[in-house]
DNA sequence: CGAATCTAGTTGCGCACGCAACTATCACCG
DNA sequence: CGGTGATAGTTGCGTGCGCAACTAGATTCG
């Protein structure tokens, strides 16, 4: 990260800044790597597992094709794509909007709801053990608020 | 993320361990996206510029290929891909080993040196405002441990 | 030594994604 | 109404990356 800030003074992080700003940027990507490998062997990618379960979720197990893809943070086009591997799988399939032309609802099937009330007790379990069962009470406590606190900054810098 | 875990029973997140495993889930890849489109107004994307950073810490500046492909999360081709920008811009350049005619080294140039000496405050900052400066003491070092205790964990499952 | 094996790096290929452009529909307003 | 602009979704194109295959150089062992 390059030391030498002198010049335009924002002070440098301290030991347990540092500390916690390396562990979060080099970890967060493997953990989710290895969370999303877990699901591989159940015969499903991260992306459409985190699409499926967005969808059960969801009141009446339906979301607008927007509103899903802000949640799952892809564009517009990229759940287009995304779309095309559940929608073939018959996970899911889309109903247009009898109010309004212009939406598309993606909607859960059965058969993916199946799938994915098979696959999520596995998934719990990576979780689990990869990381909230390694961390102490006082640690989930300060991930929930310090990634609240995040979120609300993130948001505001729309 | 689906109810109805009763059959194959690990049991489900109660609602501070919910709390920080979907913040965690949602919020690291916002923020890692904020933080690289801060950079991008330095003329530099998040990826060429942890290249640029490891290389600057480095003894000598400099590493091999495939230590620095495992530090920046990259398969060794995508390295090799990754290289083309900032050996282009001339931050970096190659060296192959005297001693060993398989490795190459990857050198951080006096022009790369002075350019990530310039953006480096700035992404600072970013990192301070949009993460460190927002967390209490007791959060930033909860994420210090948690983060390590995830990150053995990670290892140890290669 | 020579053959089999391992390691470092690059190249071919395919995939997932974002951006920009386009179409279709809706909402606002003169 | 009809026109202007916003919104939802899809398609064209470019990019970044991983995997598998390949080459070149090192290491191990009979």
């Amino acid at each position: 990260m390059v030391r030498l800030v002198a010049v335009t003074n924002p002070k440098w992080l301290n030991p347990a800044e540092m500390k916690a700003w390396r562990g979060f940027v080099s970890t967060s990507s493997d953990l989710l790597n290895l969370i999303a490998r877990d699901l591989e062997s159940f015969g499903i990618d991260g992306g459409d597992y985190q699409l499926l379960a967005m969808l059960s979720e969801a009141p009446d197990q339906k979301l607008k094709m927007c509103d899903l893809a802000e949640r799952l943070r892809l564009s517009r086009s990229g759940l287009t794509r995304r779309m095309d591997g559940v929608l073939k799988a018959k996970y899911v399939s889309q109903v247009r909007d009898s109010h309004d032309g212009r939406v598309v609802f993606a909607h859960l099937t059965k058969k993916g709801f199946d799938f994915i009330k098979k696959v999520a007790p596995h998934h719990l379990e990576s979780v689990r053990s990869r990381m909230i069962d390694l961390l102490s009470p006082t640690e989930i406590h300060a991930f929930g608020s310090g990634f609240e606190k995040i979120a609300k900054n993130v948001k505001q810098s729309d």
